[in-house]
DNA sequence: AAAAAAC
């Protein structure tokens, strides 16, 4: 079975040829000749599986004729995250090489301009995550009904972050003779009434998940005696130093957490930026096309980089803190060990954690994972009365430039009572922020705690509330005088 | 116990 048996033309065959592939994956043998016929379909599938090309080559095919007008997209495609919107870009732009295709993306966090100029010349294919899209839509910049193909990824994802509302409100918009082809890794109740609102007898596909566990991922645990996170940085460091680390990703719980475990591995010499959700899009941008490009060996992140990510080759998971949903562990190790490569998963686990390790256990099916010894190291380094490694960091710090010396009595675990370290990230970050390295963006330089507070703050006010969104549907904001008749009323449907 | 997403 090869892709020129699916019916695709010679020009995407070959466009898929030079990317190097030559075997679809199950979910593109099963998808993408129904989804050329134009029927809906439903895909039950997770990253890994090849679902990005089971919508974007046939979409591509679908949109090889007829042009785009100004403001009216010819198809949709709505992602969860900034990163996974990119992605999806990048792959049009891979498969599409031989086509004459306008595409835009629209992501939050970058110039809203570059994007509305991108609309009025007219695009064949628009990427969006909800909130940017809808932020177009309603200063009048956008128009939905000339959508003829309309993808949702990762559904449950959406779902998880209350996108549901949106994307039904984003469908409304749509017209009705538009084709839809939605996935979703799961199908809790709420999705599933989304599907049968809005899908047409679809075509359903599921395949399973792609190999995660047992087969090419070894996974280990490591016993910290302490949650102290100074602790756990320290065995982090030297559970890198006893791995043979290719590249790795470390996850934290928190994005303070996150902030922290970089810049301390910066510190101690390591090649390791941070990613999460409140980091501006440029750095996020920019460090992931580090990670990719090899520039980078370690990536500390939230779980904003834990599912849909396509960041290949990853030769070790680091599990900083022990994820409080066990689906989240199965997504993080699963950035190891794709493609049938060997990858390593390592965890962090703290008393504290037993009960979040159980459930981990069960859900991956095993009854144990195997632990490493790190008896020794524990010995030579007691958590509680290990002195101040302040000097060790010190020696090895020559990038940390400035003011060091007047915070080095908050970084002290000696300060702290057990008892107390129950938010341990939480005035760390203020200890070790400002010593950003090579970032010139101006989040980077505001400090960090009151931007964290300024944040959620505004999201706590402003969020998704029912009350904002049902604002946002009523209100015409930003069209100047003139408005036309069509947009300020409801789509019937 | 969190994270994600719009100015």
């Amino acid at each position: 079975m090869s892709f020129a048996d699916l019916g695709l033309s010679p020009k995407l065959l070959e466009a898929i040829a030079a990317a190097g592939y030559e075997t679809p994956t199950p979910i593109q043998k099963e998808a993408i000749p129904p989804a050329l016929e134009g029927k809906d379909v439903l895909g039950i599938a997770q990253t890994g599986t090849g679902k990005t090309a089971s919508f974007t080559l046939p979409m591509i095919e679908r949109l090889s004729k007829g042009r785009a007008k100004a403001r009216m997209p010819r198809s949709l495609v709505l992602a969860p995250t900034r990163e996974l919107a990119a992605q999806v870009a990048e792959n049009f732009e891979k498969y599409g090489v031989n086509h004459k295709l306008t595409m835009a993306l629209l992501i939050g966090g970058v110039s809203f301009g570059d994007q509305d100029a991108k609309l009025t010349r007219g695009v064949d294919v628009l990427i969006a995550t909800p909130g940017r899209l809808i932020d177009h839509f309603e200063r009048g910049r956008l128009l939905l009904n000339g959508i003829e193909v309309m993808v949702v990824d990762e559904a449950d994802r959406m779902l998880d972050m209350g996108f549901i509302p949106d994307i039904e409100k984003i469908f409304k918009l749509t017209p009705m003779t538009r084709q839809t082809l939605f996935f979703s890794a799961t199908m809790p109740p709420e999705i599933q009434r989304i599907t049968d609102q809005f899908l047409h007898q679809p075509v359903r596909i599921e395949v399973s998940k792609p190999a995660t566990t047992a087969d090419t991922i070894t996974q280990n645990i490591v016993r910290v005696p302490s949650k102290d996170d100074k602790q756990k940085r320290a065995v982090l460091r030297e559970l890198i130093g006893k791995e043979d680390v290719k590249n790795g990703i470390i996850f934290c719980n928190r994005k303070s957490t996150v902030d922290v475990v970089a810049k301390s591995l910066q510190k101690h010499g390591f090649n390791a930026r941070p990613i999460h959700g409140d980091l501006a899009q440029s750095f996020r941008t920019e460090t992931l096309d580090k990670f990719r490009n090899d520039d980078l060996q370690f990536l500390v992140a939230s779980d904003v980089a834990a599912r849909g990510l396509d960041i290949p080759a990853v030769s070790h998971v680091f599990n900083f803190d022990v994820p409080i949903h066990s689906d989240d562990y199965v997504h993080r190790i699963g950035r190891t060990g794709r493609a049938g490569r060997k990858g390593a998963a390592l965890m962090l686990v703290t008393p504290a954690d037993g009960k979040h390790l159980d459930s981990i256990l069960k859900t991956i099916g095993a009854k144990e994972i195997e632990e490493l010894d790190f008896s020794e190291f524990f010995e030579a380094n007691p958590a509680s009365e290990r002195p101040d490694r302040k000097g060790g960091r010190d020696d090895k710090g020559g990038k940390s430039r400035s003011r060091r010396g007047e915070r080095s009595s908050g970084d002290q675990p000696s300060r702290r009572k057990p008892k107390d370290a129950k938010e341990p990230a939480n005035d760390q970050p203020a200890v070790e922020a400002q010593v950003e390295p090579e970032q010139d963006n101006d989040n980077q330089a505001e400090p960090k705690k009151q931007r964290d507070e300024t944040r959620s703050s505004k999201r706590r006010r402003g969020g998704g509330d029912a009350r904002s969104s049902r604002r946002r549907e009523e209100a015409v904001v930003g069209l100047g005088d003139h408005v036309p008749a069509f947009l300020t009323r409801k789509v019937a449907r």
